[in-house]
DNA sequence: TACAAAATATACCAATCGGTATATTTTGTG
DNA sequence: CACAAAATATACCGATTGGTATATTTTGTA
C-alpha cells in the first residue's frame, strides 16, 4: 500500500461520518480539511474532485455496513437464523447506526434521486446488491426447506429492505427506537408466518 | 390579504419543489431569486432569512400532501375504506409525488435529523401530526366495529408511515413503482388481515 | 546517500454564498 | 391627487465555496 493509497485511505475514512450526517452538498472541501487535518493540495492530490470524495465515501460506508451484517451472519448455520440475524444486527446496533448518521443508503438515495447523478448510480448498484444478498439467503433457504418454495424470494428482500429505511427513518427523525423496533418486529413477523415453513 | 402576504405565497409556491429536490444546502438563495423572478430585497423583505423560507416551505409541503391526503379521504363513508383511501392516495399519485420531489417530510427528515436543528422540530411536529390523523382512523373504525378492538391504533399508524416513506424512498431512487406498490399491497394486506373483523 | 519521482503544503483564483444598507417603486388612504 | 408607508429593487459586503498552479517536502530506489 502505497503513501498516497493509506493517504486515500485516511481521508475517505475521516470523512465518511460528515458526508453521510452533514450530506454532500452540506460537506465542505474545508470540512474534509479539518477532519483530517490534511490540506487542499493532498486531497487533491488523491481526488479529482469533491464528487469523487463523495463516491469513495459513499462506497466506503455501505461496504462497511455489508461487512458489519455479512459478520453478524458468518456463525448463523441456517438460513432461516441468518435472515433474522440480519434483521437483529439492527435491533443490535441502533445506537452505532445513529451515531453514524443514519442509514448511508437511505442518506445518499434521498439527496441523489432527483439531484445528483453521479450518486445517484452507486446508490442504486448498492440497492441491488443489497437486494441479491437477501435474495440469495432466502433462495438458499428454500432450497433447504426451511422457506417456502411458493413464495417470490426478490418481493420479500425489498419488503424487508422498505421496513429497514422507513424504520432506521423514524428512529433517526424521531430519536425513538421504538419506531425501528416495531419495524424490525413486523420483519420478523413476516418472516415467521409467510416464509418460514 | 395584503401585497406582501401575496408575495411571501408567491415565494413559498415557487421555491417548493427546489427544497424538496435539491435540500436546505442544496438550494441557494440565488436559486429562490432564479425561481420566483424577484430580487434578494423582496425575499428578505418579506423572511428573516433562508431558514425561515426553508420552514415555511417545509410546512407548505406537508401541509400540501395531507391536504391531499385528507381531499381523497372525504367522500368515503366508512373508516376501512378511508384507510385504504390513504393508501391508494399514493398508489394513484406516485407520479406526482416523483415530479415533487418525492416526499416531504422523508428528504426534509433526512437532512435535518442530525443537522438541520431548526428544521428538525417542524418534521417531528409533522410526523405527529400524521400519525395522530392515521390513528383517529382506526380508533375511529373500533368505534364503528369495523377494526379490531384489540389492537393498539398507533402502532399499526406508525407501521403504515413506516412502509410508506420506506416505499417513496425505493420508488424514488430505483425509478420502479413496483417497489412501492409492494410497500402499498403490504399495507392493505395488514389491514385486512390484522385490523378488519 | 544521492536524487528523481511522488506526495503534500502553500498561495492564490474567480464565483458564489447568505445577508444588509439604501435607493426606488408601489401601495393604500385621507 | 397627494403623500406617507409599505414593498421591492439595486448595490454592495465579507466569508466561503470548489478548484488550480506552484513550491516544498517526503518517499522509495539506484
Amino acid at each position: 500500500m502505497s503513501k498516497a493509497e493509506k493517504t486515500k485511505e485516511f481521508i475517505i475514512q475521516k470523512s465518511a461520518p460528515i458526508f453521510n450526517m452533514k450530506g454532500y452538498a452540506g460537506t465542505s472541501l474545508s470540512d474534509i480539511i479539518t477532519v483530517t487535518g490534511l490540506t487542499k493540495g493532498s486531497i487533491y492530490g488523491n481526488f479529482k474532485n469533491k464528487d469523487e470524495v463523495a463516491i469513495a465515501v459513499y462506497k466506503y460506508n455501505f461496504n462497511g455496513l455489508r461487512k458489519r451484517i455479512a459478520e453478524s451472519l458468518e456463525e448463523k448455520n441456517s438460513y432461516y437464523d441468518k435472515l433474522i440475524a440480519h434483521v437483529d444486527y439492527y435491533r443490535l446496533n441502533w445506537k452505532q447506526i445513529c451515531e453514524r448518521g443514519g442509514c448511508p443508503i437511505l442518506n445518499a438515495s434521498i439527496e441523489a434521486d432527483d439531484n445528483l447523478s453521479f450518486l445517484k448510480n452507486h446508490v442504486q448498484d448498492s440497492i441491488k446488491t443489497w437486494t441479491k444478498d437477501l435474495n440469495h439467503i432466502i433462495e438458499q433457504g428454500q432450497k433447504t426447506k426451511e422457506f417456502k418454495a411458493s413464495v417470490d424470494p426478490l418481493e420479500y428482500a425489498y419488503t424487508i429492505i422498505t421496513l429497514l429505511e422507513g424504520g432506521v427513518m423514524l428512529l433517526k427523525i424521531m430519536n425513538n427506537k421504538k419506531l425501528l423496533f416495531s419495524a424490525l418486529d413486523r420483519i420478523v413477523f413476516i418472516i415467521n408466518t409467510e416464509l418460514k415453513k
